[in-house]
DNA sequence: TAATTTATGGCAGTCGCTGACATGTGACAA
DNA sequence: TTGTCACATGTCAGCGACTGCCATAAATTA
């Protein structure tokens, strides 16, 4: 049984009531047209309350890509080390995508609203590029480690920065239609994916 | 002699003056910690003048770099058709620095100062590869019409990712002591753009 | 049950940013 | 030169995001 208390349980709750009012708020009426107050009006909790739960309005959106990141530095560092690292990235994304997929139903509809909120609302789109610069801090920390680099090494960073931006690509949307659901999503990532390892010579990504 | 009016000259003016007390502002105190209302007061002027010269408080650190965007697609637009495309991205980039490099003494130093205010402020520095971000649209949309390829072109927005990406890295500091000039910078750019060269396959930019 | 921790609500206030209206200053023609 | 017009600026009122502070209510632990 659940070791954590009910503090813990309804805490979850909220977070989770607040994220999904604030995702089907901003997909009926837009992001900016929506107020904080809105959101915890709909979850009837205290504006004071919603910022004790994220730092910034557009959090409550970013909250789920940013897990995301949080399982695949989990998956990054149970790659085995002989593994090139960008080769060791793209199994990471794609470790986590199975995850996603293997995982709860409302959880996938939930991530999948996320994403397309995000997707068409500029403001959201560049918070979460800001967000995806403070993640690359953290990528090329754990790929010097493992190459056994200097914290700042020029290859380190090329090989993340690399990384993210084949992956943002492989979020962004294709067509008019856009990506409603996770397989095409995850063949769209593995398409740029591709892109990106056919357009690289062998071993591109460690020193010699 | 200038065919530009008293009016147009003045506001240019203000605009400098704005931007450089923003900078210094920005750099003696911190980007958070400076208010807008300050910013306008040191050139004696309205806070809501100041809105009516730039958007967003952060805009004002970043008009600089965002004016680079134009004199790029300007040089992007000038470079042979024959040019594989992400050789004319990088021979428009050193088009750019080099122009940056013969310009006025005032306008470089500035560039300089907003680079080094950009780099150490987490916001700020989110904020540019925003705006990176944004300026790929336009960016893909001319590589793809170089190309003869449709506007959403995986391709093309591959090719131009990379290099707004390489362009970043280039931009981003080496070392505590960072880049306090322009030849400093033009070799850090040069590196990683060889780097990225180095690392992909010949042909890769090309459809075959 | 009592004591302690911790989540929540209410409130006042700062700051970024905007719309509306009034005023002053350059541009241009008579 | 003068009068008219366009436009840059100042003032003010206000919204919404976000924070610090203190009181209160709920859950945890003894």
């Amino acid at each position: 049984m659940d070791r954590i208390g009910l503090r813990e349980r309804k805490k979850q709750k909220t977070r989770l009531a607040l994220i999904d009012a604030a995702l089907d708020l901003f997909a009926a009426q837009g992001y900016e047209a929506t107020t904080v107050d809105q959101i915890a009006a709909a979850v009837e909790v205290s504006p004071r309350t919603f910022f004790r739960y994220f730092a910034t309005k557009e959090d409550v959106a970013l909250s789920l890509p940013l897990d995301g990141l949080e399982t695949l530095l989990a998956e990054l560092a149970a790659r085995p080390a002989q593994e090139p690292p960008f080769t060791a990235l793209g199994h990471a994304l794609r470790a986590m995508v199975t995850m996603l997929e293997e995982g709860d139903l409302a959880d996938r509809t939930r991530f999948l609203k996320a994403h397309e909120v995000i997707d068409d609302t500029p403001a959201l789109f560049a918070g979460s590029v800001r967000r995806m610069v403070d993640s690359e801090r953290r990528l090329v920390a754990e790929i010097a480690r493992r190459e056994g680099a200097e914290p700042d090494d020029l290859l380190s960073h090329f090989v993340v920065a690399l990384f993210t931006t084949v992956t943002r690509i492989g979020f962004e949307h294709c067509g008019p239609a856009g990506v409603h659901d996770l397989t095409a999503l995850a063949e769209r990532l593995e398409a740029t994916l591709t892109l990106a390892e056919r357009s690289l010579c062998p071993g591109w990504d460690r020193a010699r």
